[in-house]
DNA sequence: AAAAATATTTAGTTATAGCTAATAATATAT
DNA sequence: ATATATTATTAGCTATAACTAAATATTTTT
């Protein structure tokens, strides 16, 4: 079966279900809708397109999911995106917040030869820069270390940052102002009701829990 | 006046206007519709679009041409085509054949971020590796020197080949085997009726006239 | 088990940008 | 000056991917 050819649009849908996936156990149409900024009725007419490829699946009420094939694309334009964001960053200075955005619009135009050119240069990265997996060319996702948010490690520990769970202008701005980025150590000091306290460099900071649960750490103290 | 937000097709129908109103006293709409692989009726639909926005001029049987907003946009675009061309050849290793097809893609989404940026990284160039000017960050295209296709020059006189009037991957590839490249130094050995001869390092070929007059040429003896 | 709330689909519309077939306007050649 | 050829436009169609409003199906709550 070879490659179909698909609009941007399309492959916008099958990253989006595949993301999703990775969080939630199942993506309804309603939570596609969202995140693909249209209504539901459009979800509906694409899903059902994307069923008639053979790339979805789907069961109302049950939730869509990716085929094989589907996977393979959504996986490509990931890879796409990830080593275009840290490309960006690494080669033409964009700061953590810029580069989600031109990701965005790249990652559907560039060939092959592209990816491969700055896979090649970068010497075939694992990870972007906010710590997300970057499939193989081949389409596997690296094994990442054993994370989870702050919110869930426990008081005490020393942690290492590793990813951030948003591609959001202001939060991500926010977290590098407060030096929360990828790799620094920090401590967890207290876990209160209005949010956690965290050592980071020195100082301390009291952070909202809908934030902290975005940053996901590496335990240092845990062997694993 | 504000820049008004065009479809990738509407900035395709720009750039070629301007392109071709470089080669050609007026544009048709046969001429347009050559350039983009469209039909006629499509075109004269855009082109309709394009007068409403004050884009474009158009005079049935007379021809097409940018207005000063048409011609900021269409510089726009093609000055993210050639910086894209150079910085793929440049920094991505991409030969001469492979460039055009990529920047063509690409020059629709890249940012003024990434614009600056690649402008920047390669000390703001001012020709492309066809020898195309790059129009400057205020959209002013760079004098070049005077510059002739091969066919138009005389026997016996030194030329540094500056320009290459095609985006053909065979032509390209074609020049390149014969090392017509951009730089190299040429002598014209004779005007033959199947050909022009040439002297090229040592060597001597006969090159048809519809391949030598896709090659401009500076004189190197001619003082100016 | 019925009512209410939520999720999904259907029906019908819009905009963009192409297309073909046929027509009209202009330019060129006899 | 008339006929022919060229160039351009109109009319009407197609596909994609959105949309709204209304209807239907399912799940959850009472």
């Amino acid at each position: 079966m070879e490659k179909p050819i698909l609009s941007e649009s399309q492959e916008d849908y099958l990253k989006e279900i595949f993301k999703l996936r990775e969080l939630n156990l199942n993506v309804s149409m309603q939570d596609l809708a969202n995140k693909l900024n249209v209504k539901p009725p459009s979800v509906t007419g694409m899903v059902k397109k994307l069923c008639a490829m053979n790339l979805v699946e789907h069961e109302p009420y049950k939730g869509v999911q990716l085929t094989e094939t589907g996977e393979k694309i959504a996986l490509e334009i990931l890879r796409h995106h990830r080593l275009l964001e840290l490309y960006l960053a690494k080669h033409l200075n964009y700061s953590w917040d810029e580069i989600h955005e031109e990701a965005e619009r790249l990652e559907h135009v560039i060939s092959e030869k592209f990816e491969a050119a700055i896979a090649e240069l970068m010497d075939h990265p694992t990870h972007d820069p906010h710590g997300d997996p970057i499939p193989s060319a081949d389409l596997v996702i690296p094994d990442s270390p054993e994370l989870a948010p702050i919110t869930l490690h426990k008081t005490g520990h020393q942690l290492t940052i590793s990813r951030v769970m948003s591609q959001d202008k202001d939060i991500l701005n926010l977290l590098s102002r407060l030096e929360l980025i990828i790799g620094r150590k920090i401590t967890i000091k207290g876990n209160e009701s209005t949010g956690v306290r965290l050592k980071v460099n020195e100082n301390q900071y009291l952070i909202p829990h809908s934030i902290a649960k975005l940053v996901w750490c590496h335990d240092d103290e845990k062997a694993d």
